[in-house]
DNA sequence: TAGGCCATCTGGTCCT
DNA sequence: AGGACCAGATGGCCTA
């Protein structure tokens, strides 16, 4: 029997053996029943899964890692209750099984235990009727939860996407920042800090360069070396081979013992000036350092510095 | 184990 | 109506 004689109402008598196992009422469930395993001595299935029957016709899958997509409204019928097969095919939807996690359940209309108990009082033709209409309600229901799925799948679709592409920005942003080789890939919001902060950076080097009167000051250290101190940035020196490096807070700290100053950082631009009277040059530089940003949140993450020969 | 970071899903809102 | 955008929720992974 296929879906237009189930509809045009021309039911045949019944072949099966309905005493032979659990007959499931369809027609509140979205879909996904099978007629065929109805009123047949086939084992019980529910979305294609085989399910286990109590007594009371409650239903478990035999797979207890598999969970039924809905709690199943069911009626035990047996031949006295209709002697007609019901009226329809209906074919299981082909969804997986986290589409059917998405319905809600709680909210559905339907009130099984009270269609049930009026449906158990009608006449058999009357029942037929009521499965009939039951059917193209539910068809109609799963026809629209089909559409609701499948828009929900391409919005979800479209998202990932979407933030696929913003990842992807983020990639390009992170490598047009300078950082240092054995810094950790950058999360989202420091990249996003450190691109402000890069910007900044760049927009005073714009800015020195058109002001050459804006120097660096210089203060005496405590070694009798002399940093060039610019008030917003940190310094670095260089004196008869050593390496010193002071901090816009006043710290100040030795090159390591390979002559690296713990400090690496990025250079856009030199300034040199010599002094022919004391032989000696002076270097100025405005730094980028990036890991100052992770190190110590104190610590401007773009600074200026000189050092003399 | 707690916290940070991230991907994904989802429903709401706004725009075309 | 459909798509873009957004924010909240959630769960997984990693690290200190």
């Amino acid at each position: 029997m296929n879906a237009a004689t189930a509809s045009a109402g021309q039911a045949e008598p019944m072949t099966g053996n309905f005493n032979s196992g659990p007959c499931f009422e369809f027609g509140m469930y979205e879909n996904g029943f099978d007629p065929s395993i109805c009123c047949s001595s086939r084992p019980p299935e529910w979305f294609g899964m085989p399910v286990d029957v109590s007594a009371d016709g409650s239903m478990m899958p035999i797979n207890s890692d598999v969970e039924l997509p809905f709690v199943p409204f069911h009626a035990g019928m047996n031949s006295q209750t209709c002697l007609h097969e019901l009226p329809f095919a209906q074919q299981p939807l082909q969804m997986p099984m986290d589409d059917y996690q998405s319905f809600d359940v709680a909210g559905a209309e339907f009130d099984p235990q009270g269609a049930m108990s009026s449906f158990k009082t009608e006449p058999c033709e009357k029942r037929e009727s009521i499965c009939v209409q039951q059917i193209r309600r539910a068809k109609k229901k799963s026809s629209k939860v089909e559409v609701q799925l499948r828009q929900r799948h391409a919005a979800n679709l479209r998202e990932r996407r979407r933030m696929q592409s913003i990842n992807e920005a983020f990639d390009g942003l992170r490598h047009r920042i300078p950082t240092l080789p054995y810094e950790k890939r950058l999360s989202k919001v420091d990249t996003l800090k450190l691109a402000i902060g890069y910007i900044r950076f760049l927009q005073e080097v714009l800015t020195q360069e058109n002001s050459p009167n804006l120097s660096p000051h210089s203060v005496p250290t405590n070694n009798g070396h002399t940093v060039m101190f610019n008030p917003t940035a940190t310094t670095f020196q260089e004196s008869n081979g050593n390496f010193f490096m002071g901090y816009h807070d006043g710290r100040q700290c030795e090159a390591q013992s390979n002559g690296m100053i713990p400090l690496a950082g990025h250079c856009l631009t030199w300034n040199r000036e010599d002094s022919e009277s004391q032989h000696k040059s002076t270097l100025t530089a405005k730094l980028w350092i990036p890991q100052a940003f992770h190190a110590d949140k104190n610590v401007p993450s773009e600074c200026s510095g000189a050092f003399t020969t």
